[in-house]
DNA sequence: CCAAAAGTGTTGTCCATACACCCATGG
DNA sequence: CCATGGGTGTATGGACAACACTTTTGG
């Protein structure tokens, strides 16, 4: 499962149910079920680490592989979740910096990205299977290891400014954020950002940001809650 | 993986690992690797919810049913990781008030609860496989949630004392937390804890305790968070 | 000069910590 | 009466939200 900010918007990365064949990183069952969307996925030769696993076909579907971040989400499994053959799915999540356009499709069925919040609207695309649970689940995980985390960085360019970073967090939760008070407490949380020492390029009106890269901080200490009740 | 608080201290329930047969609610492999200890485990027949399936598991081998917390783990997999027959472990996580002295071991292999404390020590267990990992993992999403959600009452009895609550996040933190403060702080965290209007039984000195049980939250607003750096 | 975005300063409020103090029980 | 543990009150310090203000760019 794919997460990234397109527009401002957190999206996900689906792959249209409706046609045979399959894209270079994606392995969509045969269209026997309904007409719908699905999350890309595959099948594991047996004999792999899954980590390794997942980090080959993001790599692969992608072309990134440095940048970003991914990380198991759920295991999933029991009957009645699609017609593939009895079994379990292991879901990872993984987040990126803003993709150039649409993904790649050389042939097979289209993918795109959908932001989440249109995933319950009358527009919105019909998940099948049990994916919209892994979307719900997954949307949940990376809204919530904001918190606590780095992971902002993830959907960043390998340099930001602050306003980059801070957009991340206006746009999985929802909320704006007073630019002043994040800046201090981005700042004020150790090693989660390093200073470049150079500015963005102006675009536009407005004072140029300072660059950041990402440190090497693992937790945030103290977490930057969102405000809550 | 079973964790549950014994006289203080955080605990998980290991297998020995040297001789062939079962217990009742742990089908240890037979003793092709080197002695040690694992974590109680078995295999799925295939067409079960896996949450549905470790929850009958759980209940068959310990007789729990409604009380303590069963959640995913998180699924590892790959090669080199034991000599059963390829594939991979979604390994879950429960939480229990403390069980009735060592485990029934009817025939078989003995368990006992270790210290997780005592992991890492001389006298302690040595994990096969990959079970260090395991534990590990399962131990620090212990520690974390405990922060933000309502967990600490799966390590209590139905009815609970502040007191007890507050040992549950002593012992898994290795922390003294200050009584007056935990106690404003669990009861201004809405649905954290309801109480009974009744008193524990006075055990050797002291005021008696009030009691209370569990709330309805399933995530703690604000959270209860370790004193970090 | 004006608008827009980045960054700094300031202040009031809230909350957690630390600790003094009171309550209820057993010996 | 004392020791022990449960429970309440309270002052102080730190953190954060709100917002005024300065800086630096484009038009």
């Amino acid at each position: 499962m794919l997460l990234t900010l397109r527009s401002g918007r957190l999206c996900v990365l689906l792959i249209q149910h409706d046609q045979p064949g399959s894209v270079a990183w994606a392995e969509p069952v045969a269209p026997a079920g309904p007409a719908g969307w699905l999350l890309p996925g595959g099948f594991v030769d047996g004999d792999e680490d899954l980590d390794a696993h997942a980090a080959r076909r993001l790599a692969a579907a992608t072309g990134v592989t440095g940048t970003g971040h991914l990380e198991q989400l759920r295991t999933y499994g029991g009957p009645h979740r699609d017609p593939r053959p009895a079994g379990v799915s292991v879901a990872y999540l993984a987040m990126l910096a803003n993709l150039p356009q649409p993904p790649p499709r050389p042939h097979g069925p289209g993918g795109r990205w959908w932001p989440v919040e249109d995933l319950d609207t009358p527009d919105g695309p019909a998940l099948v299977f049990d994916h919209r649970r892994i979307v719900v689940d997954g949307v949940e995980r990376a809204r919530g290891k904001l918190e606590y985390t780095p992971l902002a960085a993830a959907f960043c360019e390998d340099e930001f400014t602050l306003a980059d970073l801070r957009r991340v967090y206006e746009a999985a939760w929802g909320v704006a954020l007073d630019p002043p008070n994040f800046r201090r407490k981005v700042l004020s949380t150790p090693d989660f950002v390093v200073p470049l020492g150079r500015r963005a390029l102006p675009r536009g009106g407005g004072r140029p940001a300072e660059l950041y890269r990402r440190g090497a901080a693992t937790a945030l200490h103290p977490p930057l809650l969102r405000r809550s009740v």
